[in-house]
DNA sequence: TCTGCCGGGTT
DNA sequence: AACCCGGCAGA
C-alpha cells in the first residue's frame, strides 16, 4: 500500500478535524474486514494502517489509509477485473462474508467460490463500469460530479492513487482500530451534534481531543460502514474514497489552492463530508437475496446497482419511491428527513439531520441500499418540488435550519474561524442547511 | 434568552 | 464587494 501519505497538512493539523475525519484515522481503516481478510494474502499485508503520529491530521492521518488495495496478482485467476483481486487465498476468515472469502490457491477455486466471487464482483464493479473515462477529478466542479467519481478506471481498486474509487464491495471498512460506534452515532459526531464535536475538539487547545482519539477506543463492529468523502460545495459532489482526496479535489477545485498540503489551513475540511454507507447489504444480498425487510421493494435491484444512484442516496437520501418528488438538490440538506420519513424505519432517524449531509449514516444496511435502487431521478424533476418551496420562497424568512452553524460549532470566542457569513450575520455558508 | 440571518448601512 | 450590525423571528 503505497499509501500516499501525503504529506499532513503540517501546521494545518491544528485544526480540529471536526469531520469524519476526526475521527482517529484508524477509524477509516479502508480495509474491509473481509477483505483485508482476502486481500491481505498470505503476506498478511495488512491493511491496517498505523494512525500516523501526526494526530488527527486528516490529510497525513487519512491518506495513509489510501486503502490497502488487494493487488493481488493472483486474483486473476477469478477472470474478474480488478476487484477480489485480493481473493487469493487469505488466512483469516472472512468475517462478513459468509461467501467463500478465502480462495484457494490460484487456479484451484471451486466453482461455487468462483461462482460466487464473481457475482461478488459483478455486484461490486458493476458500476464502475458506468463511468469510463479515466478522470481523478476536473480542474473544476462538473455537473455531474457523481459520475466524475465513477469515472475511474474499473480495477480501481489497486489505483494506488487512493483518489476515490467506490468498491463497496471491497472497501467495507472496518476499522480495526476502535472507533465510535458507527451509524447513528457517527452522525451525531460528526454533524447532528454539535456538542460533541465542539467539546472533542477543543482548537488548538494542547490538550486536543482529538475527537478521534477517544471515541477510537471502541472495538468496532462496523462491518458495514464504508467510507467515503464527499465534496459539499455547491453543485459538486464528488466523492472520493479518501479524506486526503477530497481535500485535494477540494483545495485544488474550490479552494483555488496549490496542492501542497502544507499550506493548507484546513478548510477544506468543511466543504466536504464524510459519508458512511453500509455496505453490508451488498454482501448479504448475494449470500442471501432477502435481506431484512422482503417488503423493500429495493433488495432484487442489487443488480443494477449503479454507482450514481448509489452515491446519490447518499448524499441525498431519497427514500425509494417517494424520491421521485423530491427536488435534486445534491449538496445539502435536510435529505436526512426524508429517507428518514420516507423509508419508514428502515432507518429510522437516520441521524437527526444535521444539516450537511449527514449522509445517512444508516444504521440499517438496508437503508442506505435502499435509495441506491431507487433511481431519485429527481435529478431535473424540479417539477416536484415546487410545491413546499414555493411556500418558502413566498415565506420571508427561511425557515431556521438545525444544522450547526458556525457559531454553535465554534462558539462565539472562535468567531475567527466562523465563516465569512456568519461572521457578517449572514446565512452561514459552512454549515449550509 | 439564544440563535440564525435578513435588510440595510458603512467603508 | 467586503464588512458590519440592528433587529426580527424561531427555538
Amino acid at each position: 500500500m503505497e499509501a500516499e501519505l501525503s504529506p499532513g497538512p503540517g501546521p494545518g493539523c491544528e485544526r480540529p478535524q471536526l469531520r469524519a475525519g476526526g475521527r482517529d484515522p484508524s477509524a477509516l481503516r479502508a480495509e474491509a474486514p473481509w477483505l483485508s481478510a482476502q486481500g491481505s494474502g498470505p503476506r498478511a499485508a495488512p491493511v491496517t494502517v498505523p494512525a500516523p503520529p501526526q494526530g488527527p491530521s486528516m490529510g497525513g492521518g487519512f491518506a495513509g489509509l489510501e486503502f490497502a488495495l488487494p493487488q493481488e496478482p493472483q486474483a486473476a485467476d477469478l477472470g474478474t477485473p480488478g476487484t477480489w483481486a485480493g481473493a487469493a487465498g487469505l488466512p483469516t476468515p472472512s468475517v462478513h462474508i459468509p461467501v467463500p472469502g478465502q480462495r484457494s490457491p490460484p487456479g484451484k477455486a471451486r466453482l461455487d467460490e468462483v461462482l460466487a466471487a464473481a457475482a461478488l464482483t459483478s455486484l461490486s464493479t458493476s458500476p464502475l463500469y458506468l463511468g469510463t473515462s479515466a478522470v481523478s477529478f476536473s480542474p473544476e466542479p462538473d455537473l455531474e460530479p457523481w459520475r466524475e467519481a465513477l469515472a475511474q478506471p474499473t480495477d480501481s481498486y489497486s489505483s494506488s492513487s487512493g483518489d476515490w474509487v467506490w468498491d463497496q464491495a471491497s472497501d467495507q471498512s472496518s476499522p480495526s482500530t476502535p472507533s465510535p460506534p458507527l451509524p447513528p452515532e457517527a452522525a451525531h459526531f460528526l454533524f447532528g451534534e454539535p456538542t460533541q464535536r465542539k467539546r472533542k475538539v477543543s482548537w488548538g487547545s494542547p490538550g486536543r481531543v482529538d475527537s478521534s482519539a477517544a471515541p477510537d477506543t471502541h472495538p468496532v463492529a462496523q462491518s458495514a460502514v464504508q467510507v467515503v468523502f464527499q465534496c459539499l460545495w455547491k453543485s459538486c459532489g464528488k466523492v472520493l474514497r479518501t479524506a486526503s482526496a477530497i481535500q485535494r479535489h477540494i483545495r485544488l477545485v474550490h479552494l483555488g489552492r496549490r496542492a501542497e498540503p502544507e499550506h493548507s489551513d484546513g478548510e477544506e475540511d468543511f466543504y466536504y463530508t464524510e459519508l458512511d454507507i453500509g455496505v453490508d447489504m451488498l454482501t448479504n444480498g448475494l449470500s442471501s437475496l432477502a435481506p431484512t425487510s422482503p417488503e423493500a421493494p429495493v433488495p432484487p435491484a442489487f443488480p443494477h446497482l449503479d454507482l450514481p444512484s448509489l452515491l446519490r442516496p447518499l448524499a441525498l437520501p431519497l427514500p425509494p419511491l417517494l424520491s421521485s418528488a423530491v427536488p435534486p438538490k445534491t449538496c445539502h440538506g435536510d435529505h436526512a428527513h426524508h429517507a428518514g420519513e420516507a423509508t419508514g424505519g428502515s432507518w429510522e432517524q437516520v441521524s437527526g439531520h444535521s444539516g450537511e449531509e449527514r449522509s445517512p449514516s444508516c444504521s440499517s444496511p438496508q437503508g442506505c441500499l435502499a435509495p441506491v435502487h431507487v433511481d431519485p431521478q429527481p435529478t431535473e424533476g424540479q417539477a416536484t418540488a415546487p410545491a413546499l418551496p414555493s411556500k418558502l420562497g413566498a415565506s420571508l424568512r427561511k425557515p431556521r435550519g438545525d444544522a450547526k452553524k458556525c457559531r454553535k460549532v465554534y462558539g462565539t470566542d472562535h468567531r475567527d474561524l466562523w465563516c465569512t457569513a456568519c461572521r457578517w450575520k449572514k446565512a452561514c455558508q459552512r454549515f449550509l442547511d
